[in-house]
DNA sequence: ATGGCATGACAATCATGA
């Protein structure tokens, strides 16, 4: 039968590095691009804090956790495109964390899931293990939020490389954090659940990266990791016509250190045939 | 030599990031 033809709906991801720092960045990339949902990570301020008027101005509903200082993440909604968000979780379940780096919410019949994972800091740290355990505690709630829900997407700084073309340099970075196998493991773990990588559904660019170090401008000599991701249950899969990060964020004076990553799925409220 | 930036909290450096 056919079906009519919707807008399609673009989900992207970006860690900030300090939503203070970037709002007027995040402005004016909302006002050039037509991105309905945007997951936000080390927004690094409190609820009290937070710029909803300005983003609710620029025309988007804002869901939020943060806290001091450190990790935060956020969910924008462009309210002329979504219905109101419901559900909204702003802790993993499973997890006593203190730290804000989770966010769940439902809208559009999809379930958006946005996630700062732990940096981990070295191998074999107390952060390591920390990050490890986080990942098993979210992949276990997602095997049964994905047994409720068709259509989800995970999208956030996951802080793992999955494969060797994720990394500048793979013989440096081997079995360093970010890039070390459990952490592989943990990501492997994600899509064994049957959630599959946006950007690996395209053919795309050597060198692709969503995060470049400050220093020995590393954006510059495309010195980079891709640990930035959108990962969509098979039913999104199905429907996801793009993926592509937007280096040009990263090339704007006082960047964050993060480029976003943005998916494009070809029908919004649309529940595939049945 | 493990830093080099950047950010926030805080008031000279220090924790953290990746």
């Amino acid at each position: 039968m056919p079906e009519v033809a919707k807008a399609p709906l673009r989900l992207a991801t970006w860690n900030v590095n300090s939503l203070k720092i970037r709002l007027p960045q995040l402005l004016s990339w909302l006002h050039t691009r037509t991105v309905d949902i945007v997951c936000l990570q080390e927004t690094k301020l409190t609820d009290e804090s937070f710029p909803t008027q300005e983003l609710e101005d620029a025309g988007y509903q804002c869901h939020f956790a943060g806290q001091k200082t450190y990790n935060g993440v956020a969910i924008l909604l462009r309210t002329e495109r979504l219905p109101a968000a419901e559900a909204v979780l702003t802790a993993l379940p499973g997890s006593d964390d203190v730290q804000k780096r989770f966010l769940a919410l439902s809208t559009a019949d999809m379930r958006v899931v946005c996630a700062y994972f732990p940096n981990g800091q070295a191998v074999g740290s107390d952060k390591y293990r920390y990050k490890l355990q986080w990942i098993e505690t979210l992949t276990q709630w997602l095997k049964g939020e994905l047994a409720r829900s068709e259509r989800l997407a995970l999208l956030g700084d996951f802080n793992i490389a999955p494969e060797a073309r994720d990394v500048h340099d793979p013989l440096l970075w081997e079995g360093q954090v970010l890039c070390s196998e459990p952490e592989r493991e943990g990501f492997r773990g994600l899509v064994a659940l049957g959630l599959g990588d946006a950007f690996r559904l395209f053919e795309q660019p050597e060198r692709s990266y969503t995060w470049w170090d400050y220093r020995e401008q590393a954006f510059r000599r495309k010195m980079g990791l891709r640990i930035d991701h959108i990962l969509l249950s098979p039913a999104l899969s199905k429907i996801c016509t793009a993926c592509e990060i937007d280096v040009e964020l990263r090339r704007l004076e006082r960047p964050s250190d993060h480029a976003p990553v943005v998916a494009t799925l070809a029908h919004g409220h649309g529940r595939e045939a049945r």
